[in-house]
DNA sequence: GAAACATTCAACCGAATGGTTGACAGCTGG
DNA sequence: CCAGCTGTCAACCATTCGGTTGAATGTTTC
């Protein structure tokens, strides 16, 4: 299933809005680890983070994989960059309004320097 | 309220992952706005894109201002600083695996090597 | 092939989400 | 004051979410 930009972004920043998704993502970040192992630290039941998994899995943010009789899961982080890029588009706003704070606590009310 | 980092970035998240509210975000980082303003291009109620601002203001990625009869949209571009800190940690993860391992990773069918 | 283990599926539950409509409230101008 | 505009609130609806429990499906081992 090809998802469009709009609709990656979108199953992206829902995944990720989660603590115990994003949890998830940084243990696997660290080394691949089965169901089970990425399970244990939660106190929840294996299928709640199974499900956990599946909306990380159809975000594309991991994969699972056949590993005997385990499954291992696996970070997929190039899913990130788009929702990365994404918010780096805003972060000369935020740039801009601390120039704006710095500008203001100085005092400076009349003169405008990054015109002309 | 006061909300700690984990429930922030859960709000956040929550807020940027709707197409209608990330939208919504990049028109009044142009310019600030009305409400009416902001709810003219869509095609849902007002009452719908109301609601939009309440998500998008309780996770403080913009406040509304009373200006008259209006009221005006600003957004607060600050608060997406912490969720861009969470994603460019992963920047490593999306850079390495331009390696040569992701790629054996990614690619491989046949035998597996290290089960000896 | 049956036991034992790893993981998922299915059904269910309460709460939250994203939308609607209609009534209400705040401000401006005649 | 009230007419008209701007925006929100309240109630409602269908759907999704995050969790549970118990049954089912691999997979390995004996």
């Amino acid at each position: 299933m090809v998802k469009s930009n709009t609709a990656r972004l979108d199953s992206v920043f829902h995944a990720l809005s989660d603590t115990t998704r994003r949890s998830i993502l940084r243990d696997v970040a660290r080394k691949e680890k089965t169901v089970g192992e990425v399970a244990r630290p939660y106190r929840m039941s294996l299928a709640a983070v199974s499900k956990h998994l599946n909306v990380l899995e159809s975000a594309e943010l991991i994969a699972r994989e056949r590993r005997g009789s385990f499954q291992i899961v696996r970070l997929k982080p190039q899913t990130l960059k788009p929702a990365e890029e994404w918010l780096a588009w805003y972060e000369k706003f935020w740039n801009r309004q601390l120039d704006a704070l710095q500008q203001y606590l100085e005092g400076e009310t009349d003169g405008n320097a990054d015109n002309s």
